[in-house]
DNA sequence: GCCCCAGGTGAGCGGGCGCTTAGCGCGCGG
DNA sequence: CCGCGCGCTAAGCGCCCGCTCACCTGGGGC
């Protein structure tokens, strides 16, 4: 089920989209920095030395650090929204593919507890244009899990009281797993996902 | 249900143990600033200007920038164990004891969204001695809710897989309100409350 | 009426920030 | 074998940060 993307140890395996390499080391010595400290607390500085590289060098790459957080910030929430569109539109009862959603969803942002927190706590640090495009991004993750839910309620598979409520519920419980999930705490990524999934079938009332 | 202190609308009320009044003023400034923009995105000279001072009045109540956050966040997470607690060790069933804590919890954080994103959002931001106060408190809280299971699990009202991940669960949904609550929102305090413990009778399967 | 001092201000220090610029070295086409 | 341009660095600019300090002020005790 895991795939290798999201369960890796070294977790960098999912930025192969950007290149050269020079501005793939920076971008992801951005993530581990901002994942660490928080955005406003990082210094261009310190992004370019876990990089290995000068101050400057950065600016080569990238216009400002802010154009860092927003790439991030699009790529992580594609990521994201990629794996809720494909549990949604597979196979299966609405049961079947909320689990499948929460798991891998779930899964995501423990294994990938370091970029998921930038994706989801940084979000604030972004200017107007690049926060509302990025929003758009969050809708659709929304739809994507309230249509899951909506067919289940259709089919009779489940007993929901507030379908937006709930969805809202659902999508807050898998995202604050980025805040707490520890790597080194009692719970492996597959662990919590399988846990979830029962949590939240029991959320929506399914038979 | 709800009493005066969790949805009042100033918000301000909670915050009469802090004397003089210069202090007081300053800390409820720090509060909307750390909640609005963040702890690190926050200026001394932003604060101090809030409550209507020169930037060097600060360094007369508090000694460090980080001293406010820490008072902040001790005052906060003494309120929410106070909340916690009372619902916890109050009359009633398991479930209507653990309903009355998400319930009352959950107002909390979205009634009270500003100071309760600073209380439960930027504890990284605190040093290593401050940090570790505040998170014996968060065990504290933890403790209670896990109370609150385990007699339901004992006395077989709720239907538990794993109690301490069922715990995290329902206290990482409840903190997550103060992430993504609105107050221009479609839902007031009071119908997230009762939304939210719905849902959590629902996760530890309560007959 | 006078002093005192808690509580406040205005100005500014040292430093680190985001970002820029002048110039260096090296691989590659001619 | 030259020279040119790309990717990078060393140095540093201007700014604003957290915080300090010398000074001011007005209401209470004698």
């Amino acid at each position: 089920m895991s795939t290798a993307e999201d369960t890796a140890g070294g977790e960098t395996s999912a930025w192969g989209e950007v290149t050269p390499d020079a501005a793939r080391r920076l971008l992801i010595a951005a993530v581990e920095a901002f994942a660490e400290r928080g955005y406003h607390a990082t210094t261009t500085r310190d992004i370019a030395g876990r990089a290995g590289m000068s101050p400057a060098a950065l600016y080569i790459h990238y216009k400002t650090k802010e154009e860092l957080l927003h790439r991030i910030s699009r790529i992580g929430h594609e990521k994201a929204l990629d794996i809720l569109r494909t549990a949604a539109r597979g196979e299966g009862t609405p049961a079947e593919r909320l689990a499948g959603a929460v798991g891998s969803f779930v899964r995501w942002h423990a294994g990938g507890r370091t970029t998921a927190r930038v994706v989801q706590y940084e979000l604030d640090s972004l200017g107007p244009d690049a926060r509302a495009e990025i929003l758009a991004l969050r809708r659709q993750c929304d739809a994507e899990v309230r249509g899951i839910i909506e067919d289940g309620v259709a089919a009779g598979d489940f007993d929901v009281l507030d379908v937006k409520g709930t969805t809202l519920a659902v999508l807050s419980l898998c995202i604050d797993v980025a805040r707490w999930f520890n790597v080194s705490g009692p719970w492996t990524p597959d662990e919590v996902g399988a846990l979830y999934a029962d949590l939240v079938l029991r959320m929506v009332g399914a038979k």
